[in-house]
DNA sequence: TATGAATGAGAGTTCATTCAT
DNA sequence: TATGAATGAACTCTCATTCAT
């Protein structure tokens, strides 16, 4: 059994919003410290997107914001923390800007055009993050186990997207298809956006959204009326 | 408008039949030659599945192959090259294995089912492949801007799928959509298998190949009876 | 020649007690200052004698002590001048509780006995201190030659025993020997039971100076009845 | 109960006589390979001596070989190996040396003074390596608990004055003495020779050797005549 | 054809030190 | 008096590549 909507909404949110603390403990962050920090984070980020994981070294980041590499540990004290607070930052943005919209709507049908349109767009309106949050997830792996915050995030994904398709074949909505399956192409369809996205730059992102959504409202309708 | 199917296809063999020949110019490769290439390429993979792309270094693989480093770029003169060789070769033994089934269906319905079939058994059966492509793609990008390579590789997969589209389109079986969000939607589809496989290595397959052919029959089928 | 006992005792107390004035020449240290220094020098011993010297760093000695790098640099003005005054700090104690007891002794064999029995009894309740003052006679190198300091303290404290030595064989109660042999192999007797007791840290340190007591009792006396 | 004095020593050769071998296991080492390693070793030794553990960097050992930092990393893979190596190479040419002699003394009183002897007699003319196992023995501390073969080093060198003084009191020649404080003090006051050999260059090391004889001699005697 | 030797650049990280506040 | 910010050099180690043999 998967968690219900509702549950894995809030699980979402709860895990996206928490923004780790400085190991220190130093309760109250210096404004100087926090725009630092931003703009660290918002040059990893460039230099992900646009020189990919593989030379998105601190060198080059220290680069691209006018800094020396030194001032990188010195907030983040390791390149895998920095990767970690990226990662961090780019979901709490996200579903922050998600989350309601979808929650509003009153049928699964529409939760999930919904779902699709918000992220579609969103992704249209925050290139770089997508981008780089791309280069991180696939190549990011921290010395122990901790992937695990990166996985936990990637399935709390297709847990939100399971949930309003659970929700879809409960109601009768949605024909009966393999829920893991279903949200897995969905959010791959959405994921591949990016990239798409990077190679041609002009592309029309509403229109390839209103794609999407018919696609997906065939794949999971209970049946079509032909036309 | 796109290509013909029959000249996509045949696009698809030409380009991933052709072995690059050695700079040197050689005419005959010698058996020895041959051997050792397709050892190091082989090694390459595994490595490159195991450890993944950033500890795929030569020293990994020369390692593994038991060799020195030195032969390595004897044979492929550059770890860049030996790199486009290993796509090459991904890519030539899957569509020798997948070519011909599909196109020997004789509606586009089916050809779809076939491809989105063949590919899945394909990965199956060829999980280290499928993990070292999957690192190189995401990770390789070529001094110059001959990130082409890569991209017209995945550019003339998308040109496959999409003839099966039109064909379908044309010969009234399949309903009006966008032929590229289509193709990349369902390649899309395909593409996350591997990465879902690592993670569930007891997966099963042929259900999950079920479930999107029935996903993507329904997305482009021309209307749906309730069932 | 040497110098005589009384002298050798006096220019030891003058050496460790002197406490190194602030370069800046401000003559009455304040309260608050005082304490700092000492607080840093306590935390910059328990790090040196935890952690080594090479993991003794600003940074860890102030995560000790609670206050920034900073501070240490404005007290002390360099990790070279900090570690100086620990060596002084350490001596001055050990100088103040070791020089009284042994100067009280009326003969020159209660003199060795005292001394090698305080020495010992006071490294085994100040094994810090013993453990840190080891990490940086062994490593600490001044930039110039400055290793005089270190060894000028060392060579005090050979004198030391020397004098007690002298004292013996003129009052023709040691046989004759070279003093420097056995002012150093005495000393060295001493100076490993820091490290023999961070070994064993149950061994029994009144046992361990009753042995040392009389090996060099034997050493240095005139003649040996048989027992 | 310690060890036969015979065993003892076997043991000591043993650990001391096995050269580390390759890692790859490649059987045959080359004889330039062999050149180089010797090279660097020594160059590390002379680094140690001359500039202490905390400045032997690669940097500075590989400049004083006139070679690159990166050929030091070839043939030792780390500055940890490399270091390890120095001990052996050390620990072996010394027990070459000092074994035979020693073993073929006929009473515990001549080994302990052929001992004595030996040893600093072999220090004089091995200076720079006395410093430098001085220097890496006091303050190399292998990643994990690998400081085991140090530790166990220096214990099999305690066994071995142990098994004399043993012997010795076995045999009545040696009074009742606690065999580890004695063979801890002998041990120290050979170790401090390279130090203050480094400060007094023009030391009379036989003289000096002579002294510690005596000081033993008596030190270990069951009594001693008048003279 | 293949190896071992060697290089030099670049990686992440640590650190003593300086400075403005 | 004390801090946080920032630097730049040095550290160990990895790696693709070159070259003589």
């Amino acid at each position: 059994m998967g968690k219900g909507l509702t549950e894995s909404i809030r699980v979402c949110y709860i895990l996206t919003m928490r923004i780790k603390d400085k190991p220190d403990g130093q309760s109250r962050p210096t404004f100087t410290e926090a725009a630092r920090r931003t703009q660290i984070i918002e040059c990893a980020i460039e230099t992900l997107a646009t020189l990919g994981y593989a030379q998105a070294s601190l060198a080059h980041i220290a680069k691209r914001a006018g800094i020396s590499k030194g001032v990188i540990v010195y907030y983040f004290s390791s390149k895998e923390e920095l990767f970690e607070q990226v990662i961090q930052a780019i979901y709490t943005e996200g579903a922050r800007f998600q989350g309601p919209p979808i929650a509003v709507q009153p049928t699964a049908t529409l939760m999930l055009r919904t779902y699709i349109q918000a992220n579609v767009e969103y992704i249209g309106t925050h290139r770089l993050q997508m981008l780089a949050i791309r280069e991180i997830v696939l190549n990011f792996r921290p010395a122990d186990g901790k992937l695990r915050s990166v996985l936990l995030k990637e399935s709390s994904i297709l847990d939100a997207i399971e949930a309003i398709l659970r929700k879809g074949q409960q109601d009768g909505e949605f024909r009966a298809f393999d829920l893991r399956v279903m949200a897995i192409t969905i959010r791959q369809a959405i994921d591949v956006v990016p990239r798409w996205l990077s190679a041609n730059p002009n592309l029309d992102v509403e229109a390839y959204a209103r794609e999407l959504v018919t696609l997906f409202d065939r794949a999971t309708a209970l049946s079509i009326a032909p036309h």
